[in-house]
DNA sequence: CTGAAAGCGCTTACAG
DNA sequence: CTGAAAGCGCTTACAG
C-alpha cells in the first residue's frame, strides 16, 4: 500500500536510478529533473522502506544503543534517562535512529548475536562500565562499528567517550583538603567498575598531592546503592574521619542518614561530598555538595562520534573525556 | 561476509526454501533434514538478516516505542525506565525488537511520518498522556498496529493499557476521609492531560460517596512538577486545609517544603497523600503515603498486548487498566 | 545527466 | 516433504 521508489517514477517519468539518486542527494542530477521529483515527494509524503534500503545498500541508519542491566540502582539515577535522551537528540539530528537494548543477564548471549549479525544496525553504543563485561570482549572480537560509554584501561584501541572520572573525585577531595579536612574517608564504588576505580584513583592523586598518606582503614568499597553507602559508615566511623568523598550521591545520601542517626554533624564534625549530582542531591539534609558530570552531552557526542566512525572508518581510536565540575552545596562546610 | 540462508543450504544439501522454513519453524520438513539443520545454524552461528527477512515478509518484529518529551519531570520521575524496562523484557521474551524515538517537539512532524511509513516496525506503542497531542491523531489515521499508554476519553476504539489513576485517587482520598480529614484540599495535573484528569475524578468521587461538598477554593492546578507544588500551597493555605492530595509525589514533595517553611505540621495539621511511589516518596519529611502503580508491569503488558493485535487482529479494541495501591507511609498521620 | 539490469538475503505461493 | 522461481523495494556499477 505504501508508495514505492518506482511510483514516484512512473509520475515523474523517469527510472528508478533518478529517483533514488535524488533522495541521496548525489550530484549528477538536473536540477529541473531534481525539483520536480522533490516536489513529487514532498507532495505524497513519500519515506523509503529502510528495510529495502538496508538491504541494498548495507546500511540502515540505526544505531543501536546496548545498556546492561545488571547495574545497581539504575531506576533512582538519572543517568540512562540521561543518556538515552542525548544520543536520541542527535541521531535525530543526524538522521539516523536510535534500537535500543535493555541487557538483562540472561538474555546476554542472545542479545550480543543478534545485534552483531542480524544487520539492522551499522554499529553500537554500549554503556557498561564493567571491566570484564561479555559484551564488550564480544564486540572487540566482531567486526561491527562500536563505541563505549565508558573508557576501557585494558582495551587502548576502543573508541569512547567519557566523563573524567579521576579529575572529578580529584576535584572533590581537593575542595576537602583545601577546606582542612585532613582524615578524608571515602566509599568506593565496585572494584569490578572502571568508574569506580577512576573516582578512587581520583582520590588517591589529590591525597598524594597534599602530602597526606593514604590510610586504608579510611576506603571503604560499596556498590554504588543508597543502602551500601549506609552501611559502609560503620566501618568507617571507628577511624574518626574528619570528611568523607563518596563515590555516588546515592551511597552520599546512605551515609548522610547513618551519620544522622550516629550523632555526627555534618558538615561541622564531618564534610560530605558525593559524586554524580542526581536531582535528590540537592534535596538532602543537609544539600549535598558534588560533582557534575554532562550526561546528556556524553550520550550526544556518542551518537554522533560514532556516526563518524561509520561515516569515515580511519584507524585512528576516536577517545574523548569530558571533564566534571564541582558543584558547591552545604554538606561540604566551605562558607565560601 | 556473514553468512547466509543460501550458505546454511550449500552446507546441508538442500534448497534455501528447506533452511527457511526450518528457520520459521514451519512443518513440512522431515525431522531429519530439520536437526541437521539445525545443527548447522547452531554451529557456525548464523543470524537471518532481519532487513532481508523484513522486506521479503512485511514483518520485522521490531516493535517501536514513542517517548514524548514535552511532559515535565521526564528524569527525576523513574517512570520512563521502568516502562522501557517492561518493554524490554517482554519484546527479549518474545523476540522481537525494540526502536525507541524520544519525541522532542521540534521533530515531532517527521518522527511520526518515520515511524509511519519507513516500514521499520510492526507496530508502536505510543506513552502520550497529552489530550491532544498530534502523534495521537497521526497514528489514528494511519494504518500502523498501535496501541497507547493511558487511555484516552476521546477514541473509544483505541487500544491502551493504562493504570487505573481514578480508582488510586479515589482510594487516597478515601484514606484521608477515613482519618477524620475534611478538608481536603488537592492539587491536580495539568488539564490537558487525561491522568491529572482522571485523578481530579477520583477525588471528586470520594468526595461524593461521603457526602462532602465538593469545595473549588481548595483545588489548584499544577504541572506534576516540584514547583509547582510548591507554590500551589500558597493559594490553598488561606482556606484552611487539614488534608492535602496531590497529583503527584514531585507535586507532595514541593508542598511538603512550603508546608514545613509555613510551620504546618505534617500530618498533624495537614495530612498528606501522594501519587506514584517514587523512591523519593520514602525519603521526604515526613516519608510519604502515596499511591502506587504497577509501571513496569504497565510496560510489559503493552508490549505483550501489541504483539498480539500484530499477530492475531482482530476488531475488538484491547483496553485493560492495572489497579494500584495503597502505601501508608507517616505523611497522612493514620496511625494503623 | 539518465536508464536498464543485477543484486542485497530473505519469504512464499506454486508445482511436483 | 522439497525445490525453482518470483518478488519484496531499494542501491549501484555499467553503459550510453
Amino acid at each position: 500500500m505504501p508508495l514505492t521508489l518506482e511510483d514516484i517514477a512512473r509520475i515523474c517519468g523517469v527510472s528508478r536510478s533518478t529517483v533514488s539518486r535524488v533522495i541521496n542527494s548525489e550530484r549528477n542530477v538536473s536540477p529541473e529533473t531534481r525539483q520536480q521529483v522533490l516536489n513529487v515527494i514532498q507532495e505524497i509524503n513519500f519515506q523509503p522502506n529502510l528495510a529495502a534500503r538496508g538491504l541494498a545498500a548495507g546500511k540502515t541508519r540505526v544505531l543501536g544503543l546496548v545498556i546492561p542491566m545488571g547495574v545497581g540502582a539504575i531506576f533512582t539515577d538519572p543517568f540512562f534517562p540521561l543518556l538515552i535522551h542525548g544520543v536520541s537528540a542527535t541521531c535525530n539530528e543526524l538522521d539516523y535512529s536510535v534500537m535500543l537494548w535493555l541487557d538483562e543477564p540472561e538474555y546476554e548471549r542472545r542479545t550480543v548475536r543478534q545485534i552483531l549479525y542480524n544487520g539492522l544496525v551499522d554499529g553500537v553504543i554500549v554503556s557498561s562500565m564493567l571491566m570484564d563485561d561479555p559484551i564488550l570482549t564480544a564486540l572487540a572480537d566482531g567486526k561491527l562499528p562500536y563505541l563505549q560509554v565508558g573508557r576501557h584501561p585494558a582495551n587502548p584501541r576502543v573508541n569512547f567517550v567519557d566523563v573524567d572520572n579521576i579529575q572529578g573525585s580529584y576535584l572533590a577531595v581537593s575542595h576537602l583538603l583545601k577546606s582542612d579536612r585532613r582524615r578524608i574517608a571515602t566509599i568506593t564504588g565496585p572494584k569490578n567498575m572502571i568508574a569506580g576505580m577512576d573516582r578512587l584513583q581520583g582520590y588517591r592523586l589529590a591525597l598524594e598531592e597534599w602530602g597526606i598518606p593514604f590510610n586504608p582503614a579510611l576506603v571503604v568499597e560499596g556498590n554504588f546503592t543508597d543502602l551500601s553507602g549506609y552501611s559502609a559508615i560503620q566501618h568507617i566511623l571507628p577511624h574518626h574521619p574528619d570528611a568523607l568523598f563518596s563515590a555516588s550521591d546515592a551511597m552520599a545520601s546512605g551515609a548522610l542518614r547513618a551519620l544522622h542517626e550516629a550523632n555526627i554533624r555534618v558538615p561541622e564534625d564531618v564534610a560530605v561530598v558525593g559524586f554524580d549530582d542526581i536531582p535528590f542531591a540537592a534535596h538532602t539534609d543537609p544539600p549535598l555538595t558534588t560533582i557534575h558530570q554532562p550526561i546528556q552531552r556524553v550520550g550526544s557526542l556518542a551518537a554522533q562520534t560514532l556516526v563518524e566512525i561509520i561515516e569515515q572508518p580511519t584507524n585512528q581510536p576516536r577517545q574523548v573525556i569530558l571533564p566534571t565540575e564541582l558543584i558547591i552545596r552545604s554538606s561540604c562546610g566551605c562558607k565560601v
